[in-house]
DNA sequence: ATTATCTATAGATCTATAGATAATGC
DNA sequence: ATTATCTATAGATCTATAGATAATGC
């Protein structure tokens, strides 16, 4: 045996992270061994250890190349100036279509899985907090809008409730079409719930046309 | 050794039950083996087995008897009755202070883990489908509301986006402040959050005063 | 006699390592 | 010479069982 003949189709220490991050996300870390993950990438164990050091470094891989989240990447500094320019109706349902593409591939539902499945290890490892992050897109959901309220774009409202019910329905709608992975999500339901909850966030914080109206005079 | 002598503060089968929800809790099913259970409550493994046939029986007795959830028990039916008394504001405010007591329990919060750490394996052992769980309670409050909104008890409003807009802030509300087992719940904080949450819902689901004088006339 | 523990251990599985082997690339 | 695999296996840990032992309750 020894080494096999190069085969370009082939990235092993790709496949072990991605064959890893499935098996973690359906049967836990501590649920899915070694073997298992030698067996889904078709090698022997021991061909893993040429590749990482341990277990846990398959781990700490697979969720160091795993991104910054889709909520979190929206958050960026120009966003201001883009709802300026298209206003924040639009802004907010193009926003729901970005978080409906990115969190239905499959690779971001087996990383909601596993993160829902082993917070207690990645937070105590350093990998990824959980309530960390989720305090963190809060806060900076909330200070968009308190700029948008400065700016007389939306009706004055407590950034922090406004985040919480913004966010609170996307989580819902996440957890409760992309959690389970056994079933194919259903994207059309899903969209609907999305904008929905969008449209109907928007008409409670719209500014009120009689505001409009004192500024025009 | 043999046969301990009686001692009437210990029942050993329901340690067991709790020292292996807490375990299951913190180190998942497959993390936690039956010889961590045996240390956290005191005996050898093979007690275990006196009182459960295997490991697999322990994690679904500890299941069986989780009871319903909160917000399920409290979709009542004479629930449209008590708020054609008390108004929908205050029983909204009531329903936050019930949840709010019943989830930051430590027997809830161990749970809420399990359940976010183990949903595949519940899944499939017909333990517990969380996904069907939240839809069920979804669709329990989008009953509820289009209910009051029959009676005039809130404005006209899609009933599964206003499931949507209620719930979705509550779960966000729990997995923000119970969901880490490592800190202890900021209580006051959490009840701001959740009070803050039904009040600007309710701002955004109450009748319209012109609609009332429009009845008195 | 029954119940609730213990000691001891079988047998499976798991992580990780040692050392052999063959392909690759300088 | 280096790299990527393999075979083989050590040693730890895990689930579960057999059988001994002492307390309990009829």
């Amino acid at each position: 045996m020894g080494r096999p003949k190069r085969d370009d189709s082939r990235d092993t220490r790709q496949e072990i992270l991605d064959r890893a991050l499935e098996l973690f996300a359906t049967h836990g870390f501590t649920g899915s061994s070694m073997r298992d993950i030698a067996k889904a990438v078709g090698v022997r164990e021991s061909a893993l250890y040429h590749h990482f050091p341990n277990k846990n470094a398959i781990l700490t891989t697979v969720l160091e190349s795993s991104g910054p989240g889709a909520l979190n990447s929206l958050m960026t500094n120009d966003l201001v100036r883009i709802i300026e320019s298209l206003g924040p109706h639009q802004v907010l349902r193009t926003m729901g279509e970005t978080v409906l593409t990115l969190w239905s591939t499959p690779r971001e539902r087996h990383l909601l899985r596993l993160i829902m499945a082993e917070m207690p290890r990645l937070k105590e490892a350093g990998l990824f907090d959980l309530q960390a992050q989720v305090w963190r897109v809060r806060t900076r959901i909330g200070e968009l809008f308190a700029s948008l309220v400065e700016r007389g774009l939306i009706k004055p409202i407590d950034p922090r409730t406004a985040s919480l019910r913004f966010m609170g329905p996307l989580l819902m709608i996440r957890v409760l079409h992309l959690s389970d992975l056994t079933s194919t999500p259903n994207l059309e339901a899903m969209r609907e719930d999305l904008m929905r909850h969008i449209d109907s966030f928007w008409e409670t914080v719209k500014p009120e046309p009689a505001t409009k109206k004192e500024k025009r005079r």
